[in-house]
DNA sequence: GCATGATTTGCGGGTTCCCGCAGGACGTGA
DNA sequence: TCACGTCCTGCGGGAACCCGCAAATCATGC
C-alpha cells in the first residue's frame, strides 16, 4: 500500500507523513512531494492508489492536480487537507470528483484524531469523509440561501476573467440578453446594487460583483487561475478566436 | 525582553516559538497568539517591543495588525514571516512602516539559519532585514518595468472595489477625465487590450485589469479587504455619502 | 390538459465606459 | 526665458453595460 503526499509546506508535509504512518501501520511506503505538478507525475509513475493533498499550492494547485490524477485513474482515493473552507475550493472540488469516487476533505485545524479517522475511513473503508464545516458550505450552495446556482457561478467566473457580455454569449452559446439576465440574477444574489441615491458611492455592478465574491470567499485567486487556464485552452483549440 | 508571536497555524507557531527561543537565549518570555486581533490586544497589554508576525491570517491579517501596533508604538520591531512574496503584501507592508521603524520580511521557505539571523539582526541590532526575493519585488515597483506607480495602484484598488469612474473622481477629488486617464495608463501597464480583432474574446478592460492583477499577484484578496474597510470607514465618516 | 414558475430571447433606452483630440498647469533643465 | 515632458481637464462620440417590458419555451406537478 503506497500513499502519496502532496504538500508544499515542509512542516505540514512532515507532520502529515508522521500522521499517515501512525494511522496506517499496514502501509509500507509513503512518498512525499512538494508541488502539484510533481504530484501528478509521481501519481502516474507510482500507480498511486492513495493520495493526501493540500489544495493551496504555488506551482499547481491541488484541484488541478486532482483533476488530472482522477482523469487517468478515477478510482484513486484522495484526501484533501486544506487550511480553508472557502466556497471556491469546496465548489472546485465537488466539480471534479468523478462518479462514485471516494474522497475526503479535512481542515488543517482538525485534531490529530480526526485526521487519523479520516485517513482510515477514506483509504481502508472507501468512505467519503467531509469535514462538517465544509459540508455546511456545500449545503448552502444547494439550498435556497444566497448560494449561487451553477449557471450563476459560471457567469461569475467569466465576469471575473474580464470577458464582455458578448464574449460570454459566444462562449456559452447563449443570446446576449440571456447573459445579461443571468448577470442580473447574480447581482441580486450577491446583494449588489447601484446603491448611490446620492452623488457619490456608486458601483459598477460587474466589478462590484467580483469584489464581493472575493470578499465573501465565493471566489478566490486560484479559481480565477483555473478559469483563465480553461479560457486559454479554449482559445487555442478553436482557431480564429485567439485574436 | 518579551517577544510576541502572531501566527494562526499551530505547527508554524510552535516552530517559530522554538526558533525564537533558540536564536535569542537572552529573551525571557515568548507569547504566542493565533490571530491578528488578539495580536493587537496582546501587544498593547504587554507593551511588546518585539513581534514576529505572519501576514496571511484569517481573522485579521498581519498588515492591519501591524498598522495598529505601529500606530500606538512606532518603535516596535516587527519581523514579518510569510509564505508569499506577492507584490500586494510587499506593497502593503511598505505602505505602513512608520518613519525610521525597523522591521524584517522573511519567507517561510528560508532556512532555520536565515530566520535565526533575521531575528537577531532585527531585534538586537535594529537592522532591517528584507528577504532578497522580496527586495526584488520592491525594486520592480520603483523601477520603470511594468511596475505600477502609486497613483496607478490606488486606482487599481478602487476599480477592484467596483467603484464607478465618477465615484472614484469624487473620492479622490479628481476630474472624471483624469480618472479615466489613469485607468488608461493602468490598462497599458498591465498589458490589457480589447484584443478581439474577431468576434469572440473581447475584454471588458476594467474587469480584465482586476483579473490580470489578481493572476500576477499584484493584487490579492487581503489587499481588497483592506481597501474595502477603508472605503466603509470613509463612507461612515462623511454623512450623506453612504446612500 | 392546464396552471404555475423558471429560462430564454428580442427590443428599446438611459447610463457608463473607453478613448482620441486639444488646451492648460506645473516642474526641469538648457 | 523658452522648450520639453508630465499631469490634469473638458468635449464628443462609439461601444458596452444595465434593465424594464413582453413574448416564447420548457419543466413540474396537480
Amino acid at each position: 500500500m503506497n500513499v502519496l503526499i502532496v504538500e508544499d509546506d515542509a512542516l505540514h508535509r512532515s507532520y502529515l507523513g508522521d500522521a499517515v504512518r501512525a494511522a496506517l501501520p499496514e502501509c509500507n511506503a509513503v512518498m512525499e512531494t512538494d508541488n502539484g505538478r510533481l504530484g501528478e507525475i509521481q501519481a502516474r509513475s507510482l500507480q498511486a492508489e492513495f493520495v493526501v493533498m493540500d489544495l493551496q499550492m504555488s506551482e499547481r494547485n491541488g484541484i488541478e492536480a486532482a483533476r488530472t490524477i482522477w482523469r487517468e485513474r478515477p478510482d484513486t482515493k484522495i484526501l484533501f487537507w486544506s487550511n480553508y473552507s472557502d466556497e471556491a475550493y469546496v465548489r472546485g472540488v465537488s466539480r471534479i470528483v468523478p462518479e462514485g469516487a471516494t474522497y475526503g476533505y479535512v481542515l488543517k485545524s482538525a485534531s490529530d484524531e480526526r485526521l487519523r479517522l479520516a485517513l482510515r475511513s477514506v483509504f481502508l473503508e472507501s468512505q467519503c469523509v467531509i469535514d462538517r464545516e465544509v459540508r455546511g458550505i456545500q449545503q448552502k450552495g444547494l439550498s435556497s440561501g444566497h448560494g449561487l446556482t451553477d449557471a450563476e457561478y459560471e457567469i461569475l467566473l467569466d465576469v471575473a476573467l474580464g470577458l464582455t457580455d458578448k464574449a460570454i454569449a459566444n462562449r456559452k452559446k447563449l443570446s446576449l440578453r440571456t447573459v445579461q439576465n443571468r448577470l442580473q440574477h447574480l447581482y441580486e444574489k450577491l446583494g449588489v446594487h447601484q446603491d448611490g441615491g446620492d452623488v457619490d458611492s456608486r458601483f459598477n455592478l460587474r466589478a462590484r460583483a467580483v469584489a464581493v465574491a472575493l470578499l465573501r470567499r465565493v471566489l478566490n485567486a486560484s479559481a480565477v487561475e483555473r478559469a483563465e487556464r480553461d479560457l486559454q485552452d479554449e482559445l487555442s483549440w478553436c482557431p480564429g478566436k485567439g485574436r
